[in-house]
DNA sequence: ATCGCAATACGTACCGGTTAGTAACATGAC
DNA sequence: GTCATGTTACTAACCGGTACGTATTGCGAT
């Protein structure tokens, strides 16, 4: 569960939410230069206190929802206090942009590596997500895409952690047609599409209620993929 | 846009989310009988408080998020005060469970006569639905669907709002099954499951850009279909 | 070495606004 | 008179955000 707090380095493809996934505004660097002497003072503890909010905010905000949790809550359960937390991000919508940020970064990983394999048939790669995801969508307490849930919660489209979460979204739709195509679709941008909207099902249906449609999800990408490739 | 408020009266097949949607509690039954005399006294105003806070809470919380809106903001738009709301709705909450089948109600009238008309081919029927949804989707604004995002904005079981909104999940997958069985599916589980999967797909990928992957829901609707009667 | 000092990283205590919800009473239509 | 509503005024909690004081560290001058 825990995000990862290093800067982006690995990404998949080359296209990246660039474009908004600058660093929290209020640039602390921090300038870790050389990684050498890192936990320096602070009495004991480990992390940093804007290392301990972000993943505090990120398992609170993907689990109850960003306008559900208050930034008090964050900090209690970082160990830290508010002032912490605002030397760090510049408002709670940046802390949420952060979330954001973090949580593509996760997925990234989760996406290109599905079950911690990595696949070089799209085919395989693809449905081996869909196998994982479906999995974990019919456990209780699945909370979906943090991504697009996000964008239900902030229908404003300036709002700064909508703006990642939209990125995110161009990119990933634009990975999936990709895909499509390196499995030989003869409308790639039809079957990218199509695998898109079963994998946001699934986000969406996974926690309206366990035992779900996602069950079939991975049938369901199988004909679509087979039919999309079919010789016409 | 406006909701319906009288009592639910026609439903699709037999089943509806009957368990939980059951008047909003603080017994208002508003009585109206014969439906004669209406506007009764009232300054000159239409519709009777309680209705007009439904349809401006329907139109607030469909477009911002529930929580995002204050109950003053509700009033407000209703041109009533709060303790109006406050007469015939037990809290916010009761409210947002209002909303929710009064939401229920229309999503019925829409998808059971996509486009204003009645179908008797299921094939059709669904293709209809989603013909007309993903045109909708693609649209600037659009917003998907009301119950889901409920999902999205409250992860606790036990919030009103959300147990209408599962409820009516629950029927409703039902209900594509059952159109996925009339269709002649091989699997009509897996087709059902898999149109349902779409279907949620296009409501979360449609609010979260327009030109997004709900253009090619048509295509991959009839694609699955396909594939899942063909004569295997 | 150690004194002095600024930068760093953190906490205590507080503020002003907003929110859901209520109490008490007035008014106008039938 | 009674029923639905408006009016006014209030509360108690919460929420995002900040002013300000403090301990620890690194480091240059002496």
């Amino acid at each position: 569960m825990k995000k990862a707090v290093e800067p982006q380095a690995e990404r998949p493809a080359k296209a990246f939410s660039s474009e908004v996934a600058t660093g929290s505004r209020k640039e602390n660097a921090s300038k870790q230069e050389a990684g050498a002497a890192f936990r320096s003072h602070r009495n004991g503890k480990g992390p940093r206190a804007a290392d301990r909010i972000r993943a505090s905010a990120s398992e609170l905000f993907y689990r109850e929802g960003i306008r559900a949790v208050g930034v008090d809550e964050v900090v209690e359960r970082a160990g830290v206090t508010k002032p912490s937390l605002y030397r760090s991000f510049a408002s709670k919508d940046d802390l949420a942009a952060a979330y954001m940020r973090d949580y593509d970064l996760d997925f990234w990983e989760k996406f290109e590596n599905p079950g911690g394999k990595s696949y070089s048939d799209p085919r395989e790669h693809v449905l081996a997500y869909i196998r994982v995801l479906s999995t974990r969508a019919v456990r209780q307490g699945y909370r979906g895409c943090g991504l697009s849930n996000a964008t239900v919660e902030y229908p404003a489209r300036d709002n700064p952690a909508r703006q990642v979460a939209e990125a995110h979204k161009k990119v990933f739709r634009k990975r999936l047609r990709e895909l499509a195509a390196g499995m030989g679709a003869r409308q790639p941008a039809v079957l990218g599409d199509a695998l898109l909207l079963l994998i946001e099902g699934i986000y969406s249906t996974g926690q309206q209620s366990e035992e779900g449609p996602a069950q079939s999800a991975l049938a369901a990408a199988k004909l679509l993929i087979d039919a999309s490739v079919a010789k016409g």
